[in-house]
RNA sequence: GGCCCGUUGGUCAAGAGGUCAAGACGCCGCCCUUUCACGGCGGAAUCAUGGGUUCGAUUCCCGUACGGGUCACCA
């Protein structure tokens, strides 16, 4: 056991928008770092200028602030370890790249861009696997002098062993050994004096103390040769942890190309920033107990990464539905109202209706938000209906019935004076207990008169309630005039 | 194609040599009920495949198939 302080790291290239995968995992590295009593530290991945994309930074932020992955070091808050953004350090990977030719594990190139185009070429034509063919790795001192002086452009690589294998060991997967010899001598400073990610990456994580690396899975299999960097340099390789990808299905991946929904559309479809993150916590990750429903705060406590998947798992809008449904039902009344408000008055305008119980009525029958508006369509106007809906064969009515059904009601409701759910409900049950009827043969009817739909969210007392008397009795009074052609 | 990784119901998945192979979502049925939901109860549905090892393999080993990743002066 080491008494290191865990420190984790999420680092995104500003190149657009996240997506589930991305924020999934940060979330990972947070809750790792959390766990252990640790820090969890932003940093921003902009060594390619060219893929740089406005606004993109600000995106993370919200993102990330938004679903409470707060870091404790990053580019806004500072840190021990400063700066955190990747190309404000361009000094010190200049330096750590010539430590690394001094002492034999780096070497100057020259070749070009045609040069290394035809390469590959006549690998590809050979059908061997396109490698670089390693031309500089041998110029002696005085030749790469004389390019450098004739200001030959050059970028520098890494000069991977010939022979014998490297092995690392990932937290998932145990260790992976491969061959030497089937491993790229890589760019680590490109012509432009910039790092690649692939150097940046190591001697960040390194100078930034980071212990537990995060990352996709994609990374698998370079990481064998970020560890010959770690050798390299003499330094303690970091944990690793690679996760596997969300699939959108069983080929192809979650992305942006595919149209598959970012985290800010999922916000946008109505859905609540604690479902989304309790979802995709769950994708890919099997908590120890039966419950599945968890906060941010509760994730930290349940978190492990034994219960981290291998194999890439799908995506699911139908279990995603599910899970904020859940998280609507546990919404206290006052907060769904809040919440609600806005979907409901999409299609409600009238001010002189109940809306307190209108979401009352909505909060359990509602999945996602944006399909509050269509539940109340019938609220502000009565629906052109056909009789046919006062037909039901369970509740044993028919247009016959309905009609004696709501004659009777009519002076009833007209009647009363409080108005209240509670007051209409023990008004309608007192007359159907001197009918004689079954709850139905009343009921069924004035729901179908109140709102002119086959499927109403609560029943004919919570609409008589949301709609108050004058615009009930005016509807019913409706049901009787067509009920009476 | 080389290298690396993976494969339990439709989906997420538990399992870590002997289980009637958990649970959740979805689906179906029943109950509750003034509709629809909610809630409750029950049901159908899974170990890719062929060889080993073993008294015994979903679990361990090898092959095959299928899937994923990677082979950039992108990250």
């Amino acid at each position: 056991m080491d008494s290191k302080k865990v420190r984790t790291r999420f680092a995104p290239s500003p190149t657009g928008y996240m997506h589930i995968g991305n924020l999934r995992t940060a979330l990972y590295a947070y809750l790792i770092a959390k766990k252990n009593g640790g820090d969890f530290i932003l940093r921003i991945e902009d060594t390619d200028q060219t893929r740089y994309v406005e606004g993109a930074v600000e995106l993370i932020y919200r993102t990330l602030k938004r679903t409470g992955l707060l870091w404790d070091e990053g580019p806004d808050v500072g840190g021990p370890c400063g700066p955190y953004i990747q190309s404000q350090r361009m000094g010190m990977f200049r330096e750590y790249a010539q430590k690394l030719i001094d002492s034999g594990h780096a070497y100057y190139c020259f070749c070009d861009k045609e040069r290394l185009e035809e390469v590959r070429k006549i690998q590809e034509a050979s059908r061997i696997p396109p490698m670089y063919d390693r031309h500089c790795r041998n110029l002696s001192p005085e030749e790469v002098k004389a390019k450098l002086d004739a200001g030959v452009p050059y970028v520098i690589r890494q000069k991977i062993p010939l022979e014998g294998t490297t092995t690392f060991h990932d937290e998932l997967y145990g260790d992976i050994t491969v061959e030497n010899s089937t491993l790229d001598d890589q760019i680590l400073i490109k012509a432009d004096g910039m790092p690649t990610y692939n150097f940046a990456n190591v001697v960040d994580d390194h100078t930034m103390g980071i212990t537990h690396v995060v990352r996709g899975n994609e990374y698998l299999s370079s990481t064998p040769k970020y560890n010959l960097l770690y050798e390299a340099f003499g330094w303690e390789p970091p944990i690793y942890i690679h996760v596997e990808h969300i699939m959108k299905n069983s080929k192809e991946k979650l992305s942006k190309r595919n149209g598959d929904a970012s985290f800010e559309d999922l916000i946008e479809k109505g859905f609540l920033t604690e479902a989304v993150l309790n979802y995709i916590a769950l994708l890919g990750w099997s908590p120890k107990g039966e419950n599945e429903i968890f906060s941010l705060d509760e994730l930290i406590k349940e978190f492990d990464i034994d219960g981290l998947s291998k194999s890439p798992a799908i995506f699911d809008p139908v279990k995603l539905r599910a899970i904020n449904a859940e998280y609507i039902r546990r919404l206290p009344p006052e907060k769904f109202l809040e919440y609600a408000e806005p979907y409901i008055r999409q299609s409600v305008k009238r001010e002189d209706v109940n809306i307190r119980i209108i979401a009352e009525t909505l909060q359990p029958r509602t999945e996602i938000f944006t399909e509050i508006p269509e539940q109340v369509d019938f609220i502000d106007a009565l629906p052109e209906y056909s009789t046919e809906l006062y037909r039901n064969k369970k509740m044993k009515t028919d247009e016959a019935t309905s009609l004696i059904a709501l004659k009777e009601v009519l002076p009833v409701m007209q009647a009363l004076d409080d108005w209240s759910i509670d007051g209409i409900h023990a008004k309608l049950f007192e007359l159907v207990e001197k009918l004689g009827v079954k709850n139905g043969y009343v009921l069924w009817p004035v729901r179908v008169a109140l709102s002119g739909k086959e499927r109403t969210p609560g029943g004919a007392i919570e609409i008589a309630a949301i709609l108050g008397k004058e615009e009930s009795l005016k509807r019913i009074n409706k049901g009787i005039e067509l009920l009476s052609k």
